[in-house]
DNA sequence: AGATTTTTAAGTGTCGACAGACTACAGAAG
DNA sequence: CTTCTGTAGTCTGTCGACACTTAAAAATCT
């Protein structure tokens, strides 16, 4: 009798919404591309108001951005915007450093460790494919920081912070061998947490999405200069 | 001709979403109420829709819980919940202090003293209209702060943990002579930015609002506690 | 009366419709 | 050929309607 589960329908809001944010995330929808509430629900054969009702909750998120006009876009962040982002993400990344560096159990530790351990294989081998898989260890890296962090607030605040900076992280990856950097810094700031001293470890982080900020400046410049 | 200008119809749902945000941080609505948007639409004389839309955005926001079966009831955060809001906004409003420390104009740090010099008055006098009027000022130190930060993303994270706190703001003036330690912490962080100092500043804020926490905490085991 | 079922009222999720705003384009006027 | 104007199409903002669910009230049975 307890093998059956009643599912609740889920409702299409959420549905639109999770679908929206994942195609603007994964890059299927890119900065700057035009929404029209009226297509999407044509094209998901659905009526209107769900698809309203995402796009209100993806607009408070920041992902969308609704003009005078009601033209829906993409959010499309300036350099400033970028810079905005990390200097948030750097204080409250900062914060769940430490956080997790106090009360993280070992097994978290090493699971974060995991992570470290396994990109270094993606390190040696050229290929797309191990590109790919090496962004997602990383990213998979600050991930497990924050969930253990034990701080819901931040999470949600992180989160979005993420989605917001996600177009970027695929470019953080060009230029002389900055995955290097990234491992490295990655390892120190794992070893902060070992030793459980909080404040080195916040500070490293700290430092780590600094320089991380320092590269993303030169990519943007680069990219939005031609 | 210059002097025409159409204005254009504000939308409902903004509407709604500004009177209803206002209406839950006002207290006029209080902490686990429940909402009926069909209830809201009548009172309001409008359909639902627009009052839907608003409702996402404030489920976003986090001012607003839907539960499971589809109720909605405002936001009523628990010790736990203060305590994580409170550990996001030191690391956040510590930037923003040492972001305004390196930023602001003079003519801006005269604005922020102002705060401090005019709260002093309603120090000395008792009353509840003096009370809500020092509440108010000292909220404008914060605001001011934030806004010189010229951080865009930070001004709209801090918008949303203030509101999420507060129900807050007003039992934070309970016992002692709290009034006088909060004017005292502001005149600490006001000299430090005066002085360019921006750790200092940051580090100030920092502490200022730890202590509001630690009071906080007392105040809320003590409320839930009958 | 107390427990159980049935009714009823009220709320949510979704839909299709309509008016008004914008855009793009075709045709008229210079 | 350019510029203005009219018009058709598309999109948004809002509405009222309907099905379904939940919760409360009423009715029924023991």
């Amino acid at each position: 009798m307890d093998s059956f589960s009643i599912e609740k329908p889920v409702r299409y809001y959420d549905q639109v919404y999770n679908t929206l944010r994942e195609m603007i995330v994964q890059g299927d929808l890119k900065p700057g591309d035009s929404i029209y509430e009226a297509r999407i629900a044509r094209d998901l054969n659905i009526s209107r108001s769900p698809v309203r009702e995402a796009v209100r909750a993806l607009e408070k998120e920041g992902l969308l951005a609704i003009d005078e006009k009601s033209r829906i876009t993409v959010y499309k962040p300036t350099l400033k915007d970028i810079v905005d982002i990390y200097e948030c993400r750097m204080v409250l990344e900062s914060l769940a450093a430490r956080l997790t560096t106090r009360l993280a159990t070992a097994q978290e530790l090493q699971n974060i460790e995991k992570t470290v351990i396994d990109s270094k294989q993606y390190l040696d081998v050229e290929g797309e494919r191990n590109r790919q898989a090496l962004i997602a260890e990383n990213g998979r890296f600050h991930e497990l920081i924050i969930k253990y962090s034990q701080n819901r607030r931040l999470k949600k605040q992180l989160r979005d912070l993420h989605s917001l900076s996600h177009y970027f992280r695929t470019l953080n990856f060009q230029g002389e061998n900055r995955e290097w950097i990234v491992y490295n810094e990655h390892q120190d700031i794992l070893a902060q947490m070992k030793r459980r001293d909080e404040d080195k470890a916040a500070f490293m982080m700290n430092k780590h999405l600094e320089t991380d900020l320092e590269h993303l400046k030169e990519i943007f410049t680069r990219y939005t200069k031609e």
